[in-house]
RNA sequence: GGGCGAAUGGCGGAACUGGUAGACGCGCACGACUCAAAAUCGUGUUUCGUAAGAAGUGAGAGUUCGAUUCUCUCUUCGCCCA
């Protein structure tokens, strides 16, 4: 038996799909589309085995769709903005967009080895001018709408590389580069008006009915809609200040309220910016950082003003205000009023400060003697020692009572409050799409006019500056507008951005007017299943759905409601870790086993600790190379493997023995097919073919609901089995009419998982694509059924009757088995479940 | 601290709407082929027990004729938010 030569056939049909375009798809309004799309990679150089799993998975999605007669979308791209080309380009003395370019022809490369069934010719990438000039384009649109805006905003700021951090790159206060202590700057900034649409975007996940509950929880989580009470409190002190408004969601509790804390940043800082204490203690602010977390993990502090608030509830009540270091200006009002017994922050603060900690909740089960003591009680009770509000149940009841209260007295009013902030898109990079906007020298705001469009990205210049290289550039910054002489944006849009709308260029990649076109996207959108890490929950997949509803802002020509109609999110792909005796991380490759025992390669006697499996990384040095398991295995031993060990949703252990496994089940796939070419070859007559062909449609019945469920991992273990099936069976002298067309159907259903074997397989058989075969449930039904025998819920044997058999000839055959009477011999029948065809208990 | 999810052989994992627990794969053991090894093929493989049988899906309870599946409590782990 000659042996599969996956180079060579592999590398084949490669080519046919080039050469035919294969996979080229085109608006055909009398099929039904399907718009498969995984997460575009960033061209860091060089495909990792994440990559390799989420395009597998789509992969075999658009094949299977396409089978299935849809006309299948299913285009790969680059998001090719972003700070590693600035990086290596910086460390290398390059420019980013040879970088770039020269990693996506390299990846290319390598995706088209695993045989993806991807249009090449929608290929698109978010650095190329083409592309960014119609970002430009949208950021000017929204302006007009009005949901694009600058303000000043507090930011991460890095002194030594004089650049905006992310929130991720700060780490442990510092940055990530520099390791510089981050601190807070106040800078101007851009931002899209997200914000605007939080009811919107809340109350679209609940239509998102193929999106994981897992990701629309997240999203709810981060749009953190809240129901609550806006107070105004009415202020006494040395200052001109009547009131500060503040935002809380247990208006209920005021009667425990003893201290109203401000964000350092609140207009009220304003009188104390002589007052050096308090410059002291707000630069101490500064360095707790802006993120939330920070902010909870770090030590509370506070400086009180003379200023006093009152009570809305009781007047005589007047606690102090302090500047506090926990509380945001960008959340609510930058105002919240402490109630020491029912939250924790506002417990340790007031422990701190010496405060009154008054407990006004009692949980169900104390009585009102109840004292919060070591810890704040922040759980349901009942209200007490809150006069009028006694006894109403906390905190549904006695916040809506409590409100309705204030808003009577005129002294505060219902609101709804959220969580998610304005998407801040500025930064102080080369490699990114340009902001197309320019200031005159009072700092005004003129958009560049759009004939005037892209702003393009000066080459070839010098990155080894301090701050924002595009900064240093006098002569691209400056332009004229209508005879009038300004300066240029000089930050760069944020990467999410690019990837915010890619899927609606995918559509209409050549369109040279617009971003899309429109009868392209009618047709295409929306994306009906989206693939991806589940990392991209939040950021990226709330940023998208928020762009399709700022281009469908008031415009009549385009609406969208949702970019994603499915979402499946991929696990991670895991590998053992491995040290050597000086603790060092030792990668797969430098390591031998022998005899069960793992050694460095190049040195024999040092052996190797086996740590934990864990996601692949470059820093543990546990990843595996596609490129050498491609070269090694083959692009359908990859994949095959890539799917076979676990769920898709879940993550998947790599191993040297599971994907060698595939590969020899590649390998027994094509001895399958010799041998049954050998058979056809003899044209048998015989009475079997029914077994086949009975079990034929089982077989497409499993796969075809497997495909359907994303249980890929199912498929495989259903390929191993027609696998024995047929081997075994082969040799029953089937009619050759009845094998190859059995057989026909099962190669077409392996085109989705191993796409190049079974093209090879079906050719040599001189076989066509007949399509994805159907299955008749009148073939698989079985006339016998095995009855289950239970003596007391227990299994006590198992009977083969035939179908629709009665009870009473059930419990017969029973009386008559002296390894089941045994058990019910002189027992008295108390009771007995018969379910047809399944199974019988008798009770004694 | 909060939210969500998970827990099944030595390992990855199956089990459709409560009805045969452990499909399929890995690993392991034995056998065949071979001078030998690798590769390949065959057989077996939840645990205890020679067997009959018993126990068994993280722990404990509950509902039920019957629970991996439903309910409650707890433990551990993972992810997200803090």
């Amino acid at each position: 038996m000659d042996r599969y030569n996956f180079k060579i056939v592999e590398n084949k049909w490669q080519k046919f799909w080039e050469e035919k375009k294969t996979f080229k798809s085109q608006v055909d309004k009398n099929k039904k589309k399907f718009y498969c799309l995984e997460m575009f990679p960033y061209p860091s150089g060089k495909i990792h085995m994440g990559h390799v799993r989420n395009y597998t998975i789509g992969d075999v999605l658009a094949r299977f769709k396409s089978l299935q007669g849809f006309n299948v979308l299913h285009p790969m791209g680059w998001d090719s903005f972003g700070m590693p080309a600035e990086n290596a380009a910086k460390e290398n003395n390059l420019d980013p967009k040879d970088w770039t370019e020269k990693n996506i022809k390299k990846m290319k490369t390598q995706l088209k080895k695993l045989g993806l069934s991807i249009d090449w010719d929608r290929e698109i990438s978010t650095c190329s001018e083409s592309y960014y000039k119609h970002q430009q384009n949208f950021f000017l649109e929204l302006f007009e709408k009005k949901l694009v805006y600058r303000k000043e905003n507090y930011v991460n700021w890095d002194p030594v590389d004089e650049t905006v951090l992310a929130n991720e790159q700060v780490i442990d206060g510092k940055g990530w580069r520099s390791g510089a202590k981050v601190e807070r700057k106040r800078l101007n900034q851009w931002f899209f008006n997200i914000s605007k649409f939080s009811q919107d975007l809340l109350d679209g996940l609940d239509k998102l009915e193929s999106w994981p509950n897992k990701v629309k929880t997240m999203q709810k989580n981060w749009i953190g809609k809240s129901f609550g009470c806006e107070i105004n409190f009415k202020i006494k002190g040395d200052l001109p200040v009547e009131n500060i408004k503040c935002f809380t969601t247990r208006p209920d509790t005021l009667f425990g309220f003893s201290f109203l804390a401000i964000s350092v940043d609140h207009e009220i800082s304003k009188y104390y910016e002589n007052n050096k204490e308090f410059t002291k203690f707000k630069e101490e602010c500064s360095k707790t950082g802006t993120t939330e977390e920070a902010i909870a993990v770090g030590e509370k502090i506070g400086f009180r003003t003379n200023l006093l608030a009152t009570n809305p509830l009781n007047p005589n009540h007047k606690v102090p205000v302090y500047f506090a270091n926990f509380v945001l200006m960008d959340y609510g009002f930058g105002a919240v009023f402490g109630c020491p017994a029912h939250d924790q922050r506002d417990f340790d603060f007031a422990k701190k400060y010496n405060l009154e900690i008054k407990t006004v909740v009692r949980p169900h089960d104390k009585d009102e003697s109840f004292q919060v003591e070591n810890e704040a009680y922040p759980g349901p009770g009942i209200l007490i020692n809150s006069q009028f509000l006694n006894g109403f149940n906390a905190p549904e009841e006695s916040v809506i009572k409590t409100i309705k209260i204030l808003e009577e007295k005129k002294l505060g009013k219902k609101k709804i409050n959220f969580r998610l902030k304005d998407w801040g898109v500025s930064r102080q990079r080369y490699w990114g799409c340009p902001i197309p906007i320019a200031y005159d020298e009072t700092g005004k705001v003129y958009p560049i006019p759009k004939s005037m469009l892209p702003v393009k990205l000066p080459q070839n210049i010098n990155l080894n500056v301090k701050g924002n290289p595009l900064d240093n550039q006098s002569e691209w910054k400056e332009i004229e507008i209508n005879g009038k002489k300004l300066l240029r944006e000089t930050d760069t849009l944020d990467t999410f951005v690019c990837s915010s709308w890619y899927y609606l260029r995918f559509c209409s990649p050549s369109e040279n007017d617009y971003g899309f076109n429109k009868e392209e996207i009618d047709y295409w959108m929306p994306v009906d299943q989206y693939i991806g890490g589940v990392e991209h929950a939040i950021l990226h997949l709330l940023y998208s759905r928020f762009f399709i509803r700022a281009l469908s802002d008031k415009n009549s020509n385009f609406n969208l409601l949702e970019p994603f109609e499915g979402l499946f999110t991929q696990g991670m792909v895991c590998h053992e870790t491995y040290k050597d005796s000086d603790n060092n991380w030792v990668s797969p490759e430098e390591i031998e086993t022998i005899e069960g025992k793992k050694y460095l390669k190049r040195d024999k006697t040092k052996l190797i600790s086996v740590g934990p499996s864990e996601s692949m990384s470059k820093s543990k040095k546990n990843t595996i190379d596609p490129e050498n398991i491609i070269s090694k295995y083959g692009a359908d031993a990859a994949r095959l493997f890539i799917l076979s060990d676990s769920p898709p949703e879940k993550d998947v252990q790599w191993s040297e023995e599971g994907i060698s496994s595939s590969f020899k089940f590649i390998q027994k796939l094509w001895n399958l097919n010799t041998k049954i070419i050998y058979e056809i070859k003899k044209d048998h007559q015989s009475d079997t073919d029914k077994e086949i062909e009975k079990y034929t449609n089982n077989f497409i019945k499993k796969i075809t609901n497997n495909l359907e469920d994303f249980s890929y991992n199912k498929i495989i273990a259903n390929l191993y089995e027609m696998y024995s099936f047929l081997y075994r069976q082969i040799d029953k002298k089937y009619k050759k009419k009845t094998l190859v067309e059995n057989y026909h159907k099962i190669l077409i259903t392996m085109k989705p998982i191993v796409p190049h074997l079974s093209s090879e397989c079906l050719e040599i058989l001189n076989l066509k694509n007949i399509g994805w075969p159907k299955y008749d449930e009148t073939i698989i039904r079985e006339n016998f059924a095995n009855i289950v025998i239970q003596i007391n819920g227990k299994k006590r044997g198992l009977i083969k009757v035939n179908i629709n058999t009665k009870e009473n000839e059930i419990l017969e055959i029973i009386n008559k088995d002296q390894k089941i009477f045994k058990y019910i011999q002189n027992k008295e029948m108390k009771k007995k479940i018969y379910i047809k065809n399944k199974l019988i208990n008798i009770i004694i």
